[in-house]
DNA sequence: AATCAAACATTCATGTATGTATGTATAAGA
DNA sequence: TCTTATACATACATACATGAATGTTTGATT
């Protein structure tokens, strides 16, 4: 009803992202209104504009309550497997396959993003930093790929980056399709045996 | 102004057919509206209800534009490598893939569907048809792949749907990520390269 | 205890999209 | 030539969505 205790506040703000990730994820992004998220989490229009300037301050705040647990995950296993290129480059793709299949923030956002969300100028802020935050993963799997040519694991005449776009077009394609229809088909089982494939294609021969 | 002849009016509605196709591709589907197609084509919305329905009418027209030829395709292809699945599989790929770089309507619709277009409740009709042109086309594949098997250039401990599906996985996220950003990489090139890299992981050793 | 500012609720003005109903000029058919 | 149905244009009713402006209640501060 009333102004309440900074914890509170914090509470409505949670309540609100939730419904909006719902909704959004449900509904689509732009067949949602503001208020129907409002309504969703409780309260009136009043309290979103109070804590967000707009819909894509929304989406915005969304995004950043999944990507702090990405890059953590990150780091642990870039210590865990310090010397092997081509195990870590695995194990990456297959712990982010896990957490969209298993978390349902993750989920839920990447499958706003992918399906609910037209990519259009208005959200281009957000598409810009989905976009950077590829390539950035790009560039460090593409070290990681050069490394394994220079240790022999990997065929020497491939081009790093190449492989790497299709590695990861491989696995956003697999997600992609699973959100269109999650009963299709299982998407770890699918990322797995689809990813130890293309591994197996791009490693030295006998090797 | 006025009534015209048929074949003016068959005129009016491809010009509406291309101003939806380029602004739907350009502004999104939900953030176009039907007089800005309407006025873009160079009449007033009056014109649009009388050749389509409404919003999903035009859209699905606009499938129908691009998937008979694509259907030609395929029957050409699958005439000229009779006996060769795997070539087969890598040709029809690529063939699309070649569309879709080169094919305007080609590369505007899969835009359209991919990105600009939320995949909700009222487009679900839409996306349905898109699912079961997908499915349809991966049952054609797996029995590639399955006669691939027969003929001993496949390894035989894989599943042919999982096979199919991750190979489709993987040109459908090079379509996805090449759309995003045409510029970041040649779409020809990391398909052809990433699609050998599949193959070949696929392939039986030493066949 | 008094004051201030945060956390909302309420209201309103505005713009815009949709669908439909109606009007009208003309091509096509008889 | 007359009629009719087509191919649009115009106008209108309805329905929302947005953003801002304003109001109100309380926690926090001093």
């Amino acid at each position: 009803m009333v102004r309440r205790t900074k914890a509170d506040a914090l509470t409505t703000r949670n309540e609100l992202l939730d419904a909006a990730e719902r909704l959004f994820s449900e509904r689509g992004v732009s067949n949602t209104s503001m208020m129907q998220v409002a309504e969703a989490a409780g309260v009136t229009r009043g309290a979103i504009y109070h804590h967000f300037e707009n819909k894509l301050d929304l989406i915005h705040a969304l995004m950043e309550r999944v990507s702090l647990p990405v890059d953590e995950m990150r780091d642990e296993l870039r210590k865990e497997h310090e010397n092997a290129p081509l195990h870590q480059l695995r194990e990456r793709c297959l712990n982010i396959v896990h957490q969209v299949q298993n978390d349902p923030h993750m989920q839920a956002l990447v499958n706003i993003l992918c399906h609910k969300c037209e990519y259009v100028e208005d959200t281009l802020p957000i598409h810009l930093r989905h976009l950077s935050g590829r390539n950035e993963c790009i560039d460090e799997c593409v070290k990681l790929v050069e490394q394994a040519q220079a240790q022999g694991s990997v065929a020497a005449d491939l081009d790093p980056r190449l492989t790497v776009i299709s590695m990861f077009g491989l696995i956003d394609g697999l997600f992609y399709n699973w959100l269109l229809d999650t009963q299709y088909f299982d998407l770890m089982t699918a990322a797995r045996s689809g990813l130890d494939n293309y591994l197996r294609g791009i490693s030295k021969q006998g090797a």
